[in-house]
DNA sequence: TCGCTACAATTGACTGCGCAACTAAACTAG
DNA sequence: CTAGTTTAGTTGCGCAGTCAATTGTAGCGA
């Protein structure tokens, strides 16, 4: 058992609190970058990604909100700016016309590409100074986990 | 290029996303229930709590802006409203003019306590129903090295 | 066919917070 | 003591994102 270290094990509460730390703290520096290198905040960036990242290089917005984890209305003013800068562009569906796809453009390819550069060696640099290989894959599980949509407890 | 990405380690750019997830996942969750609960946000709870630890119930704004990582204007912002809400005071320095005490109320410790009650099992639940006592223990030392000052890198 | 509920998206009002610019008090040098 | 620098704190402004309410479309049961 855990007996050196003074309290006790971590408690939930512990934990919570270092995430809230570490998202502040690598948050902040990384976005800070990322906005006066680029002009892009970090969801702007991340939307891009998943945009790059889809067949044809488009989304529903909804499923969009749900992969970066924003409200849907949150995602129609990302995507406002994202639209307005020409990085993204409004594409209608043939088979139902509520929905609106966020469609990645050239330019939009192009500045992911450019930002991408930078704004990964900066991750890297930021991570790997702190922890290593083995400790990266550790906690990237552990975080994913914590992300489980599951319903907080289905007793029945 | 990386051409076989399929199934090697988590990238930090992997890992940062997944911090970005939990961290919207949890917080969003905790931080709504707190604030119909309580009226509190997240940050306000953290800073009553680090006040009530605090000797004497009081910190200076600077320190109380390092723990919870906001920036000054953040805290002067935040305790603008615990202040309205009487849940905290101002108290000088008699050393050093400059300095402003935040001075934890009766009422806010009140109301931290109340608070405490239900977020905690809030907390609780949500973490333990996803990580085992000892994945919670290595994520807090993950996320607290995460969140070391350490200037990048210090080459010479 | 006519409601009726469900869903995608947008808009208005608001909040939390960062940045930059500022004031005031405290050290530090001459 | 005066002048310059550093530090604690506040404020104007702006942005990102939330919630609540609204619009337009889909699909279902009678």
């Amino acid at each position: 058992m855990p007996s050196q270290v003074l309290s006790k094990q971590a408690s939930a509460v512990d934990v919570f609190a270092s995430l809230l730390r570490a998202h502040a703290a690598t948050t902040r520096r990384l976005s800070a970058q990322l906005l006066v290198d680029h002009g892009l905040t970090i969801n702007d960036y991340e939307v891009l990604l998943r945009l790059s990242r889809s067949p044809e290089h488009r989304m529903r917005r909804v499923d969009l909100a749900g992969e970066v984890l924003l409200t849907a209305s949150g995602v129609t003013r990302l995507l406002d700016g994202l639209e307005r800068s020409g990085y993204v562009e409004r594409g209608t569906c043939d088979t139902d016309r509520r929905v609106v796809y966020a469609v990645l453009t050239d330019a939009g390819a192009e500045k992911l590409a450019a930002a991408a550069r930078s704004h990964l060696a900066q991750i890297e640099d930021l991570l790997t100074a702190r922890l290593d290989p083995a400790e990266l894959d550790a906690l990237a599980g552990l975080l994913t986990r914590l992300a489980d949509e599951s319903p907080d407890c289905l007793p029945g």
